[in-house]
DNA sequence: GTTGAAAGGGTTGCTGT
DNA sequence: ACAGCAACCCTTTCAAC
């Protein structure tokens, strides 16, 4: 594949440390990992040229914001040629509340993770934009009773 | 709620920055919500203690490190009393492969988003790890076709 | 890879509004 | 409350080795 880079132990480790936190400097990080503060620096930076580091995000306590419901919601569409997907994978796309969105194998056409503050905000975004979402057919919920796990760690 | 907090407009502007970049020096913040940046700096401190700032993580390329094959697994389970699904959720706690889980309304107990690399490669996670959790009685699995959004920036 | 130093930004306190 | 300023210190960044 052309888009896959050899790394090494350091860079494994590097980036490991990074997934959980992206507030280590570069003293600690390479404290962490056996490497002085400029290799440490040097590969990250070749890490973030290379695409494989794609960014540092803050992340917020869903629940202290009045979000702690999340919802699934699998959409059956009604046509499945290319433009209509796209006019809704776009629309999607301008949905703040959709944070997940994947096209399916099985039954259904697409999977979406919805955040919302309560039962009734999910009502009405159910009702007033997932419904019209272009060339949707059906559209199923099911409740997150709990969040069990969340992390943006990938297995590396 | 005594996890809810007042946040004005500013407080808004700073996490909606905050969540898209975690990287905005605090002169570029404070310019973006109108604000300085000693100003700027207390408030995010402030939502640090007051728990809404989580934390700041480095997201990865999940294609580039050959991770780019998303599953969701629905898992029904043998038994509901609460050490049964303790157990369970403990042990998808230490499953790195496991990004996210969440107990579900409706038919299925859980649903796990899964990442891996290759179709082969969840063929061993789940014959070999997923269907030995505790307690799982079937694990009934979708394959995404692609990715169409995905997002930490809650609708805030 | 290392050490070390310059530049930049984060952090704090103070004054004034 | 915020702006502005000054100072310190840590971190990033980039030399030179």
């Amino acid at each position: 594949m052309s888009d896959t880079f050899a790394l090494d132990e350091f860079d494994r480790k590097i980036l490991r440390a990074l997934q959980e936190n992206a507030d280590y400097s570069m003293a600690e990080l390479g404290e962490a990992v056996g490497l002085s503060h400029t290799p440490c620096w040097r590969r990250i930076k070749r890490l973030e040229k290379e695409g494989i580091i794609q960014g540092r995000v803050t992340l917020l306590n869903p629940e202290s914001l009045s979000l702690g419901v999340s919802v699934h919601a699998y959409i059956t569409m009604t046509k499945h040629d290319e433009a209509s997907l796209t006019a809704f994978e776009d629309a999607v796309q301008e949905m703040p509340e959709v944070v997940e969105c994947y096209s399916t194998s099985g039954e259904k056409d697409y999977l979406l993770k919805v955040v919302v503050g309560s039962v009734d905000h999910y009502e009405t975004v159910l009702k007033t934009r997932l419904v019209h979402l272009p060339n949707v057919a059906s559209v199923n919920s099911t409740f997150a009773l709990k969040q069990v796990k969340f992390t943006t760690q990938l297995p590396i």
